[in-house]
DNA sequence: TCTGGGGTCCTAGGACCC
DNA sequence: TCTGGGGTCCTAGGACCC
């Protein structure tokens, strides 16, 4: 918490459905839903008027229309999103360089460096007006929620106490009497598992929270979440705000319609994302080893496999043969609702800088350690041949080793064995780009 | 026919190493 | 030979956020 109120959180009113009004003025005034319009579909965004019919977002766009059938119901356009984004945040940029944005639609802005001479409450509120008018400028006449005060947390919860198109400034030394008569999920961290728990053991308001010791917090939610509920609760919060912020993971999913049961359709899908993740990683220049599939059963419970490489890939077969052979493991016989494939434990580098960089320390289970060749003859997706283990695929590949993952139409994928890059008992069998057809 | 998609962070157990 | 403890990496699942 800081002396002077200088973090700034801003959140647009009902962005998706704003912008869809700002271009389509026949929208304007009425009540829109962005969101998912399939038979599974939810609730992304609903304008003000579609909340008046009680529509929220995450709310299954079925009661959406239950609610409020007179309303238009639109799937997002995540490009003109994107491009408003883009400009609000660049009006918060030229405020301050410490612009962290949160989503497409929220951002924290750190005022310490922007020259405000006082922090007094007319001063910041000005600056509020004049960000919010920029942003209504900047975007054809889009509104926002601003907040101003010690903290992250402070500022988040300012900018929610006058939705839509307020601004709340709460100076230094009010937050506890703010926050204590408030319900604990103003907290971030506090969903309803948490508050179920919390309730369960008395605790409601911030004010009840205050009154619990560490070590009973801990208790009930575990450490990290109880240390960061002790201080949250009482107003301590020295997050700084991070204007670069590096992606952990990239994944696609989808939930269909009806459940799947087709397993050679689930792996064509399973391949199709493959191709969309790896895409992404490339248009960023990212590289993961660890592989994960998602899968959602019919009756909604949630599983994960994954598998990690020896070196970082972008390479779409690779990331779609490991995906398939990973729902392999899986019993989907009473169908599926969602599919997914994400790729995390990202390097911004890619595979082929392991050959050119100093050894990293990374040990291969075959000692021989070659002068780095055969660079483009092991690419990793290949298919190769192996005397006595028969047909696999190359896993990984450097320093003069290549792991190769042997794998059967009939047995599935099979075990994983390391050979010298030169072992003539090795040989490509045919060009890899036979593979990845979706179906 | 309840329950999206893209993420982040945490926990807990096992393997493995020192 | 037995007893341990700590650290790191990996996997699976869960809570949470917008």
């Amino acid at each position: 918490m800081r002396a002077q109120a200088s973090v700034l959180h801003l959140d647009l009113d009902a962005f998706f459905a704003a912008v869809e009004q700002r271009d389509k003025p026949s929208l304007r005034g009425k009540p829109v839903v962005v969101g998912g319009v399939g038979g599974r579909g939810v609730v992304s965004t609903a304008s003000y008027e579609a909340r008046r019919y009680g529509v929220r977002s995450a709310m299954s766009t079925r009661e959406a229309r239950a609610r409020c059938p007179h309303a238009a119901f639109l799937t997002g356009r995540f490009h003109a999103y994107r491009e408003t984004s883009r400009a609000v945040m660049a009006v918060l940029r030229a405020v301050s360089p410490l612009v962290e944005p949160l989503s497409l639609d929220e951002a924290f802005v750190d005022l310490a460096p922007a020259e405000l001479g006082d922090h007094d409450e007319t001063t910041l509120r000005a600056m509020g007006e004049r960000l919010r008018e920029g942003v209504k400028e900047a975007t054809g006449g889009l509104t926002a929620s601003v907040g101003i005060g010690t903290s992250k947390f402070i500022a988040k919860v300012a900018s929610d106490l006058d939705k839509p198109d307020g601004l709340v400034v709460v100076m230094p030394g009010t937050e506890t009497e703010l926050l204590r008569p408030m319900h604990v999920t103003v907290i971030p961290g506090v969903g309803p598992a948490t508050a179920e728990r919390l309730r369960r053991a008395g605790i409601h308001t911030v004010a009840d929270l205050e009154t619990v010791s560490l070590d009973e917090l801990v208790r009930l939610v575990g450490r990290a979440h109880g240390t960061g509920l002790h201080a949250l609760a009482r107003a301590e919060d020295d997050r700084a705000v991070e204007p670069e912020r590096e992606t952990k993971s990239v994944s696609v999913e989808g939930t269909y319609d009806t459940d799947l049961t087709d397993r050679s359709l689930m792996s064509g899908l399973l391949t199709r994302q493959a191709g969309q993740v790896a895409e992404r990683l490339r248009k960023h220049g990212l590289s993961g080893r660890t592989i994960t599939i998602k899968v959602r059963l019919h009756d909604f419970t949630t599983l994960s496999r994954s598998t990690t490489l020896p070196s970082p890939t972008d390479h779409a077969p690779t990331i779609a043969r490991l995906a398939r052979s990973l729902l392999e493991e899986l019993d989907t016989s009473g169908g599926v609702r969602l599919l997914g494939v994400g790729v995390s434990g990202l390097a911004d580098w890619i595979q082929e800088e392991l050959f050119t960089d100093e050894e990293p320390e990374q040990e291969q289970d075959v000692a021989p350690v070659e002068p780095p060749t055969q660079r483009s003859t092991w690419a990793p997706g290949m298919d190769v041949e192996h005397t006595e283990m028969g047909r696999g695929w190359v896993w990984g590949s450097g320093r003069g080793v290549v792991t190769v993952r042997f794998e059967t139409a009939q047995t599935g994928p099979g075990p994983v064995r390391s050979y010298p890059a030169d072992s003539p008992d090795l040989a490509p069998w045919r060009p890899p780009e036979t593979d990845g057809a979706p179906v």
